[in-house]
DNA sequence: TCATGACTAACTGTT
DNA sequence: TTAGTCATGA
């Protein structure tokens, strides 16, 4: 038998044998559904279908890594176009950018990035947005995107006074994306639907060179993603969608259900596999999350099983206090290490809110527990970073306007507010872009204090030396960008802490600058570097292999497994989201957010509340978590407080609602976890919090072995050195690595001069 | 034009 | 709690 089969069951053999013609695989949690794509793709492969006719998408970069790890293990070198859909979007629009009228080189903004934006054009176009928020009008505009409904084909609302603004200004924020060749996440996907939607000849290209298409998490998938499949897979059908309804929980981002729930509509010939079988979960585990799954009514029914163990109880336990929660599951995670029966490794915990991470964090430091934080885009949003990427932005696309916003007064150089709107006023009534206008100053608006225009000027002449090394190695560019611009010394001279964690990040960006360039190296590649930047998100950075204990949202959990997963903070408003509360789809979605953090649960599931928890800086009492009525009792073991001091009454009437139910194991006074610990004693165990990011400079050491000499890793961007002949001068930029590593250093009378480090005679300065 | 400090309003989730 | 806005004085 193919070896691909044997460790499959029939079902799944069944879904990874299926070659041609549409498919619709139902995965329950835990079924093995990442296999049984992998495993298709190789035996697609292995049947002689050409690496380059696949194409998988999935939704998150983690899943698409992950999945490119699994296939290049069962098919090594296969070059599958495996990535995100709004990747896959990305690439496609570099190729066909002239189609959707952007240029090959153009930008993608963030969402904070079109945030500002599209403020911007509310502002410059004078429209009347009443009490609507830039964000609210934004999220509209969203989902008008993500329903592929075009800028001018917008209609209005009766009776809707937000539908009325968004008509105004959604077709300006559009223009003014396109006059800066920018786009938007969403229209990552919006332009290529309407790429192929307006050129049958590139659609019949495209259809024809990606003749197979598997689509990984197709509950998630909104219009746009459906559009762009169903034209994908026009001529060649063999279109293989995997989901779980009941793990669909982006429909705030415009996720359609409809997509899974009719793909039998849709394909009538598709064929269906249900993969029911459970592989990861206990029985009670899985019957905990079944029977809460069970009260959404917009579902597929299907029947989770299990072979695997009975399990122990699922916990659930109330605490007093946020601090009570998070110190308890600290205690307890810290003690199953200690008696070794765990690793810190194999422990997550899930929350609804980023928010929530903070006192967790606390708790863990305390007792000295590492630990790993996932945390969507953390880095690339910071002040710092965005800054040095407007340079690298700007290098990369010169129309970008919110590249020029962004750098035109930073660091700062006396090009204030005023100029600015002088400058952007001048842009829109031109129609051109923001550095043309700047470029124009001296021409155009006599009026103008000369000083400012000189400032302007100059900024301009900076980005243009700036633009010459757009083919150069990313650390140089990165490098030359840092010193030219003098961001660099003015970190370097603050003394403030912002400043000097600000620095470390920099250098951070620069360590991976230059991994990025030992992957690509020669140069050239900006481009591409860029657009990692922008698509990448944090969970990227979470490494399985390391022995931490995972901290993440219930978002961020979907697809991973853990043995043991502690879910806190079961509260009304957090989960169920307050948002989400009043209406009946949304509180569904948020079950099945729920239902997503039980299912990662292989062994052990703690879930909790707490009486009281800080929120918005204020303490307040709580009300426990409906769903937690909705689970079955028989699973599960309670742990609550004997008393919580008086007239707690509605975590009274949720005990007397859960007990009500006919309870068998309760334990009402055991198990109360110890106050906490004491936060004073300060074990030398926190030592081994590895929260803070270690930066390159810091572990380089100061780098010179026995022989005197220097490694070229003690050298570093903005570094003092000292040249035998030439005397001191500064690192204005770094590239290459190993033996190739290059610094281009600026002496006070010499000039700038470049070495390469291992045969130079340079030393840092003072040694 | 910029730095400072007071004040205020917001806190979902991800590409 | 905190990021962001606003007013003030230098």
């Amino acid at each position: 038998m193919d070896p691909l089969l044997t460790s499959l069951n029939r079902a799944q053999c069944a879904a990874v044998q299926h070659t041609t013609g549409p498919m619709l695989v139902l995965a329950g949690p835990g079924s093995g559904k990442t296999r049984v794509v992998t495993h298709r793709i190789a035996h697609l492969l292995r049947t002689g279908v050409p690496a380059a006719q696949l194409l998988a998408l999935t939704f998150t970069n983690k899943a698409a890594s992950e999945m490119r790890s699994r296939v290049g293990q069962l098919a090594p070198g296969e070059p599958v176009w495996l990535s995100t859909f709004h990747r896959f979007g990305a690439k496609l629009l570099r190729h066909y950018a002239d189609h959707v009228g952007l240029s090959p080189n153009y930008t993608i903004y963030d969402t904070v990035d079109a945030k500002q934006a599209l403020t911007r054009v509310i502002e410059a176009g004078n429209f009347q947005t009443m009490h609507y928020t830039p964000g609210r009008i934004g999220q509209a505009i969203s989902r008008a995107k993500n329903k592929l409904i075009a800028p001018d084909r917008y209609q209005p609302r009766p009776g809707s006074p937000l539908s009325h603004i968004v008509a105004e200004v959604y077709p300006a924020y559009q223009r003014r994306l396109l006059a800066s060749s920018a786009v938007d996440f969403d229209d990552l996907l919006m332009h290529v639907a309407q790429l192929l939607y307006a050129n049958p000849d590139v659609r019949a290209t495209l259809d024809e060179r990606f003749r197979y298409i598997l689509v990984d998490e197709y509950q998630d998938t909104n219009h746009a993603q459906y559009v762009i499949l169903r034209a994908l897979s026009a001529d060649h059908r063999n279109l293989a969608v995997t989901g779980d309804p009941d793990q669909s929980i982006y429909g705030w981002r415009g996720a359609d259900l409809n997509n899974i729930l009719q793909f039998e509509t849709d394909y009538p010939d598709a064929h269906v596999v249900r993969l029911e079988r459970n592989y990861r979960s206990t029985k009670r585990i899985l019957r905990v999350a079944d029977q809460l799954i069970g009260n959404n009514l917009r579902r597929k029914r299907k029947s989770l099983f299990t072979d695997n163990e009975e399990g122990g109880a699922v916990r659930l336990v109330e605490y007093v206090t946020q601090d009570d929660e998070a110190s308890s599951i600290a205690t307890q995670i810290s003690a199953a290490i200690s008696s070794g029966q765990r690793r810190a490794s194999d422990f997550a915990i899930f929350y609804r809110v980023n928010a929530l991470s903070r006192g967790l964090e606390r708790a863990f430091r305390q007792v000295g527990l590492p630990y790993q934080i996932i945390r969507g885009l953390e880095f690339y949003q910071r002040k710092e970073i965005k800054d040095v990427l407007g340079y690298c932005q700007l290098i990369n696309n010169p129309r970008d306007d919110q590249a020029v916003l962004r750098t035109i007064n930073t660091p700062a150089r006396g090009i204030g507010a005023k100029t600015v709107n002088r400058l952007v006023q001048h842009a829109y009534a031109e129609r051109i872009p923001l550095l043309d206008a700047a470029r124009q100053v001296g021409t155009i608006q006599t009026t103008w204090a000369s000083r400012c225009a000189k400032k302007v000027s100059a900024y301009v002449s900076l980005v243009d030396r700036l633009s010459t090394l757009a083919d150069a190695d990313m650390e140089e560019i990165l490098g030359k960008i840092l010193s030219e611009t003098g961001y660099h010394d003015q970190l370097r001279d603050g003394e403030t802490e912002e400043d000097l964690s600000r620095l470390a990040n920099i250098e951070e960006l620069l360590t991976d600058a230059r991994q990025f360039d030992e992957e690509y190296p020669g140069g050239g590649y900006l481009e591409s570097y860029l657009e990692n930047a922008w698509l990448v998100n944090e969970t990227d950075g979470w490494e399985a292999d390391t022995d931490k204990v995972t901290l993440m949202t219930l978002h961020a959990a979907k697809g991973l497994e853990f043995p043991v997963v502690y879910i806190v903070a079961l509260e009304h408003g957090v989960l169920p989201h307050e948002r989400s509360t009043s209406d009946p789809s949304q509180l569904e979605e948020e079950r099945r957010v729920a239902f997503v953090g039980i299912t990662r649960a292989e062994q052990e599931l703690q879930m909790s509340y707490a009486v009281e928890r800080d929120f918005r800086g204020q303490r307040r009492r709580t009300v426990p978590s409906s769903f937690l009525l909705e689970m079955p009792r028989e699973e599960m073991q309670v742990t609550f407080l004997e008393a919580v001091g008086p007239a707690v009454t509605c975590v009274d009437e949720f005990r007397e609602d859960f007990i009500a139910d006919d309870i068998p194991s309760i334990d009402l006074d055991s198990g109360l976890p110890e106050a906490s610990i004491s936060g004073e004693s300060n074990s030398p165990l926190s030592q081994g919090v590895t929260a803070s990011i270690t930066t390159a400079a810091q572990m380089a050491g100061d780098g010179i072995d026995r022989l005197g000499h220097v490694s070229p890793d003690a050298f570093a961007q903005g570094m003092a050195v000292v040249h035998p002949e030439h005397g001191l001068g500064k690192i204005v930029a770094l590239s290459g690595s190993g033996k190739n590593r290059r610094a281009t250093v600026g002496f006070a009378t010499a000039g700038e001069k470049r070495f390469v480090l291992v045969h130079s005679p340079l030393r840092p300065a003072g040694q």
